[in-house]
DNA sequence: AGAATACGCAACATCAATGTTGCAACTACG
DNA sequence: CGTAGTTGCAACATTGATGTTGCGTATTCT
């Protein structure tokens, strides 16, 4: 299945550091590299230390220092790094214009793109971080609005309960984004709206 | 709705402790107390320390030492006394005999149950111990083996695949878990089980 | 080229959690 | 009742992660 449009992954800027001054070019790879790194690492292992993130970054530990003063501030960087990209991922499928059933395929895939790669930090919504909660919950909002919508629209029953509706899709989007073999996004996005709607079941069994 | 039979939840015993010895009944009672407020303190906070375990107990951070020897040794008691649990709720539902909707209800339910009380020490499948990692394996057989049942039965669709439903499975009785409004078991169950037959959708939307 | 910035390295300081020990007081259990 | 087992408390040792500093070298940027 083709989307109708695709997710434009350009290149994001870094928060500029709360120090004011700008960064140099190298330091801003650096920084990004040490992003990327924490990710991975800490992916596999949450309590991953400074010095194996520093390692998986090709950096001296004291370099990450530089750049996050403290381990509460890299995580919290990469958080906010990780949900800007989310609520980016959810904005371009327009999920409050366009037709509930493309919406809900596009949101899928965009934030499925998203969720693979930044799978780790997108596990901190229960970040220290007002900013990061609050887009969180910015972007909730909007997925119920989308699940009301398709509601209204017919797409889902009309006795479906919202929010019980809306964990059942972050569930099964977290479930595809687990998925080894990297299939590409828009099988899974397929998938996961999919089994949403119809769920597993024969359409007409002998229930009891 | 009544479920057929009831999930047995009597008292069972603590592991013996790998030395040998029986334990005295304080001494047990005292384990137990620390095993719940491990898992207590720990579905709060992960990384929590076991002076703060020790407290959630009532007892000194000494005693918690005195019967298990390390942290690991802690939550490596607590995944596996949690198992058994899992384990038992698992069989006492006869998910390979009884008719496949019954039985995908009772387990359901049974499991439910355990994993309402002990959610953080069911989240450590990935422990050290071969015993726990093995037991998991077998349930997740099982549970596979139940889904082909319903396949078969015409309760689910003929071209599910198992494995992906059985994910999707997990993942709704982790969400319903969550819910911190603790209806009752069955309700839950009922949830769960629909929520995976049915899915959200209606039943004869215009689909693209 | 020159100034500013960034990095690696080594060394050090700190700290919190973990794990250990000894002893006195208490409790279960035969 | 007496013994063996259990607990709390205080004190100590250890360790691993964190965070800091200074300096020489390398890189960027103008």
């Amino acid at each position: 299945m083709t989307l109708p449009y695709a997710f434009p992954m350009k290149t994001q800027r870094l928060p500029a550091p709360a120090g004011g001054r700008p960064l140099r070019a190298d330091a801003e790879r650096t920084m990004r590299a040490i992003l990327e790194a924490a990710e991975r690492t800490l992916s596999r292992d949450p309590a991953a230390t400074m010095e194996q993130i520093a390692e998986a970054a090709g950096v001296a530990r004291t370099t990450v220092h530089r750049r996050f003063a403290t381990r509460d501030a890299l995580i919290d960087a990469l958080a906010v790094w990780a949900t800007q990209r989310f609520a980016a991922a959810v904005d371009s499928a327009h999920p409050d214009t366009a037709p509930p059933l493309v919406a809900l395929y596009q949101t899928t895939a965009n934030v499925l793109s998203v969720k693979i790669s930044w799978g780790f930090a997108m596990s901190q919504a229960s970040s220290a971080n007002p900013e990061v909660a609050r887009v969180y919950s910015e972007i909730r909002d909007t997925c119920e609005r989308l699940l009301r919508r398709a509601r209204e629209a017919g797409v889902l029953r009309t006795d479906v309960d919202i929010p019980w509706t809306r964990r059942v899709y972050y569930a099964l989007i977290h479930e595809a984004a687990q998925s080894r073999d990297d299939q590409d996004t828009d099988a899974l996005a397929t998938l996961v709206v999919d089994t949403l709607l119809r769920g597993a079941g024969a359409p007409h069994p002998d229930r009891l």
